[in-house]
DNA sequence: TCTGGGGTCCTAGGACCC
DNA sequence: TCTGGGGTCCTAGGACCC
């Protein structure tokens, strides 16, 4: 017997609450109930209890004590965080086997397989609220619906520790009074002006053709606003995404200015370090360093440099972050510098694949430059991203390869 | 309102190649 | 002599997300 289940509400956003916050709040029962707040210079994370205060995520710190002043700040503890997000993302896995992670505690799920094995998607959504909460010690929140963008719009209404599913024949009913910045992709400057032309809810939005939201915001932007506010969102739950880049930055404060060259190239040597054990423990390489930088002024910049071939060496790293220092020595030493960071991108761009390259006479073996430039001329530069194994007859393989 | 540390995706221009 | 179209790659910047 085959049931379609299409049209049904089968994907689940599962959300957890003021993460951070409540991490602290299960391991220090005298935290419970009370105005909590995670970081010092600024809010990475606000209890409930601090949230009914005005407190918001990346709120500054003097104006978060302000608003509520028997707030307990206590510093972040990013091991107990990683740790507590992987007992909730098993969870997850115990659930469905369609998992698609957006964050450290946030993902969807694909439940559409699952009726007659787990029960109705609200079943299933609700004992995933129950196993969390009993296996991991967190609140967390579910939004069901036939779409994820849907699914993920019911979660933010349901918050804190509920549940909420946008049943198939409310879906417009559900989603035209909301304002624009719930639609995916709309942040407060698109949101201006989108005002400006007197748009303010996702009707609004839904009245407008294709070709003017295009024209005001660009064909990627455009097209995308255009189908979510009429309900169309095709993307499908998918599992196995991969990373596209790791970073690593440090915030230097008014200090930044006075730092001695050596001083900033110490915090340059760690941040690399940082990064490329990051990539080495997690078997990827890169291409692409970029440097980033913040000035005294609130500007930023970056400065980027492609390497010839993907690596995950400290050494070749380094020294083509120490490049974009020096290039970028003008622009810090006129505008003065408050944050330097770098992150390594151009990974795994299309997923791993095989290429061959095969032997031509009078050749028994290739050298790792012969072979890097005769892959680079038969499928080009971007091959070179993608993790080749190179060289297997040959008996060597290229010294970094990425998963 | 003046600030953290991670990330993602899109746009636009120039170089270069066919 | 200066004129087409199309594609890829690289660099830089911008907006947005948690």
């Amino acid at each position: 017997m085959f049931v379609s289940t299409s049209g049904s509400a089968t994907i689940l956003h599962a959300d957890l609450d003021s993460f951070y916050a409540s991490v602290e709040q299960r391991d220090d029962p005298s935290l419970r109930g009370r105005p909590v707040i995670v970081g010092g210079g600024v809010v990475l994370a606000a209890s409930y209890e601090a949230k009914a205060y005005g407190v918001r995520t990346a709120m500054g710190g003097g104006q978060a004590r302000a608003l509520c002043p028997h707030a307990i700040v206590v510093p972040p503890r990013m091991s107990a965080y990683s740790q507590a997000s992987a007992a909730v993302f098993e969870v997850f896995h115990d659930t469905s086997p369609i998992v698609e992670a957006l964050s450290v505690d946030e993902a969807f799920l694909d439940v559409s397989g699952l009726r007659r094995v787990s029960g109705t998607p609200v079943q299933i959504g609700a004992r995933l609220r129950e196993r969390v909460r009993e296996e991991v010690g967190l609140p967390i929140t579910v939004g069901i619906a036939r779409t994820k963008f849907l699914a993920k719009v019911a979660s933010q209404e349901a918050k804190p520790d509920g549940l909420l599913m946008v049943p198939p024949d409310r879906e417009l009913a559900f989603l035209h009074p909301l304002p624009v910045r719930r639609l995916w992709g709309v942040g407060a400057k698109t949101a201006d002006k989108l005002r400006t032309h007197g748009v303010e809810t996702v009707s609004d939005v839904a009245e407008l053709s294709e070709t003017a939201l295009t024209a005001l915001l660009g064909p990627a932007m455009g097209r995308q606003l255009f189908g979510l506010s009429r309900n169309i969102d095709r993307r499908r739950v998918v599992t196995g995404r991969r990373r596209r880049s790791v970073g690593a930055q440090r915030a230097l404060g008014r200090a930044g200015s006075a730092m001695s060259p050596e001083q900033v190239d110490a915090v340059v040597v760690n941040l690399v370090d940082r990064i490329t054990r990051r990539m080495r423990a997690a078997g990827r390489s890169g291409r692409t360093v970029v440097l980033r930088l913040r000035f005294d002024d609130f500007g930023r910049a970056t400065r980027s440099r492609t390497l010839p071939r993907s690596t995950a060496s400290t050494d070749v790293i380094l020294s083509a972050a120490r490049d974009l220092v020096i290039q970028a020595a003008p622009v810090v030493s006129e505008r003065g510098l408050t944050l330097i960071g770098f992150a390594v991108c151009n990974i795994d761009r299309e997923g791993a694949e095989q290429l061959e390259l095969p032997f031509e006479k009078g050749c028994d073996t290739y050298t790792i430059d012969s072979a890097v430039d005769l892959v680079r001329q038969r499928y080009g530069n971007a091959a070179l991203t993608r993790g080749v194994l190179l060289g297997r007859d040959a008996g060597w393989e290229m010294p970094h390869l990425p998963d």
